[in-house]
RNA sequence: CGGGAUGUGGCUCAGUCUGGUAGAGCGCCGCGUUCGGGACGCGGAGACCGGAGGUUCAAAUCCUCUCAUCCCGACCA
């Protein structure tokens, strides 16, 4: 495509509204445009792109054998009430009437349209199992969007939803998905793992997240040094500590001791003059409305999802002050598990806490703490369990590797839903033996447009994008050093640009009448992974010069012999993406 | 939805505190000189200063309301 003739309005400045990296590149590269918050245009080249990220994730969910549909984007009301999600979803789901006063929304997901389809049609085992996909555009009514296409509330989503007869059946769908998007983020070129995720109240290691990793990714996942294991950082998993408390279990009676307007773990440290891996954290819940407090030691933080988990509990928020009161008898800051006064208050541990005494924990009164307590002894704790996020250094559950902390991007997820919606909107079948069963569900996301943005998150420099081959908008930027007023160089761009087109290599084609400094800029602000520089001197020498944008390396390619030394040097540059040579 | 900030040519901003009728750089148009890392000169177009109301002889500037956008927290592909 020849850039004269390409919408790209790039920009020197960055637009005040852009915070994030991929944000601006992809605003100050031209390729995309804001519409209103959280909405944007694509333009010719942000197209490209994003198309092409969607036909990657296409062919490999045709190859995994999936089926792909296009569902409607606005749904009726009803259908959401089936499953109970219209009172549930919340604000994010955008609800609106039309002229007949009949309630719709524009689709956040589509599980309710896919059950509805595949219940009307699916009548038999021998029609299953059946996975159907779309690549849509989707709407969330963000509280707050932000990030560009980070986090939109116009966005596009490769969703996938896989029905089988029974759940072994649904096992493989979620092996099969597991894969195919193992096989789309290693096409993509970009650095990935799969994360172990929380499934909430279904249980099981049935969700996985798919994260690019990128310093500037907003979640933290805690990943094996030695091993695959990665987590997130709800999920993963603390092993039990294994040594013994060497204090012979008499570490002496527990003590009050004052500590005035002490109330935080550092306060308390610092005023006692002790460590906070000595101290006791009680944290106070109001579990599904009945007190629960939750310990973990001074120097951990308490995960709250694994005590929700724990206690299969439905709701789990942080008591408000008053209850703190209410349930302790002391204010915020002084809470105890000892002689807590509470009725039917439940006591969970982290089960490292069971492993020491002597410890230092609230005295449930105002302005004091015990000192030298062993909860076996002074308390009754209910259970002790898994409690506390996972920490760099800490072992990996899976071979005792170290965990280390690294920052990802979630981009996919893989989810098995089981009966949920099958169960709620009457979805069955009949076996071999002519009974109903239920279908098992499962379900696969891809943010298709949150892909552009965090693959430019992982890959870019102070320059701009550098795009994996696989998904930059042309493979090759070609660069006439023209100017206008150089007929032969412009006429061997013109011949260079032909034959490239004519060998199935896309190029976009700088023969815009600008100076040379402007032209490399945008060049590298595109991102385009090789660049072909052709100028006056080059010609002379018979040469072109070629940079490959990923390690700004560059080399020279004779003209004589260009087809040749081309395709050798487009071998190279993919093979730094860790690609396959088409 | 809480907390913070900002709205002035296409973009980045100054001017607002201390009212006197709108500026710069970039970009754009024309001409000329230039042409390997965002050139230079000359000439030009382009703004009811987010919107509404108010105070005043006079409002971008002060007051009230409103809308939009961005950033920080709880949700999510």
């Amino acid at each position: 495509m020849r850039l004269s003739r390409t919408y790209v309005p790039t920009l020197k400045e960055v637009p005040a509204e852009a915070e994030v990296v991929s944000h601006r590149l992809l605003l100050r590269a031209g390729f995309i445009r804001k519409l209103t918050a959280g909405i944007y245009t694509y333009l010719p080249l942000g197209l490209r792109t994003l198309n092409k990220v969607a036909d990657i994730v296409r062919e490999e969910m045709n190859r995994a054998g999936a089926q792909e549909i296009l569902m409607p984007m606005v749904q009726p009301g009803d259908l959401w009430s089936e499953t109970g999600r219209w009172e549930f979803y919340g604000k994010e789901l955008l609800r609106f009437t039309d002229r007949h006063e009949r309630e719709y929304c524009l689709g956040p997901t589509h599980e309710e349209v896919v059950t509805d389809l595949v219940r009307g049609e699916v009548r038999s085992y021998r029609q299953l199992p059946i996975n159907l996909y779309q690549i849509q555009t989707k709407f969330r009514d963000e509280i707050r969007p932000r990030f560009g296409l980070m986090r939109g509330r116009e966005f596009v989503m490769k969703d996938a939803y896989s029905f089988d007869r029974d759940e072994a059946g649904a096992d493989l769908s979620y092996r099969l998905m597991y894969d195919a998007y193992k096989a789309i983020f290693r096409r993509l070129g970009l650095e990935f793992r799969p994360v172990e995720a929380d499934s909430g109240s279904i249980g099981g290691n049935f969700s996985h997240e798919f994260m690019v990793l990128a310093d500037t990714g907003e979640d933290t996942i805690a990943v094996c040094q030695a091993c695959e294991y990665a987590a997130n950082l709800e999920k993963a998993e603390v092993v039990a500590p294994v040594d013994k408390c060497n204090c012979g279990g008499d570490c002496g009676p527990a003590m009050e001791v004052p500590t005035p307007g002490k109330h935080t773990v550092e306060e308390v440290c610092e005023y006692l003059e002790i460590e906070a891996d000595t101290l006791v954290k009680t944290l106070l819940f109001d579990v599904d409305g009945t007190p629960v407090a939750g310990l973990v030691r001074g120097d951990r933080e308490l995960n709250e999802i694994k005590l929700k988990n724990h206690l299969g509990a439905q709701d789990v928020k942080l008591a408000t002050p008053e209850q703190v009161v209410a349930w302790t008898g002391a204010p915020v800051g002084f809470a105890g598990p000892v002689g807590l006064k509470a009725a039917g208050i439940r006591i969970i541990a982290d089960r490292e806490l069971d492993f020491d005494c002597g410890w230092v924990v609230g005295a449930n009164k105002a302005d004091a703490h015990l000192k030298s307590v062993d909860l076996r002894r002074d308390c009754k704790v209910d259970a002790y369990t898994d409690l506390r996020n996972i920490t760099e250094g800490d072992k990996c559950p899976r071979c005792g590797g170290a965990i280390g902390f690294r920052r990802g991007i979630e981009v996919g997820h893989v989810f098995k839903l089981g009966l949920k919606y099958s169960q709620a909107m009457n979805a069955v079948f009949l076996d071999e033996n002519g009974k109903e069963q239920i279908m098992v569900m499962g379900c696969y996301g891809i943010g298709v447009s949150r892909i552009v943005a965090s693959a430019i998150e992982q890959n870019h420099d102070a320059e701009g994008i550098k795009f994996p081959p696989s998904i930059a908008p042309f493979e090759v930027a070609l660069l006439s050093l023209a100017g206008g007023k150089d007929p032969e160089v412009a006429e061997a761009a013109d011949k260079l640009y032909a034959e490239l087109t004519k060998q199935g290599v896309e190029v976009l084609y700088d023969d815009r009448d600008e100076r040379p400094g402007s032209k490399f800029k945008d060049a590298d602000l595109m991102g385009m992974p090789m660049q072909l520089v052709l100028g006056g001197k080059g010609l002379k020498n018979g040469i072109i010069e070629a940079k490959d944008r990923r390690t700004g390396e560059k080399r020279e390619l004779k003209l004589a012999d260009f087809a040749a030394e081309f395709a050798s040097w487009r071998r190279t540059v993919r093979q730094g993406w860790g690609l396959d040579i088409d």
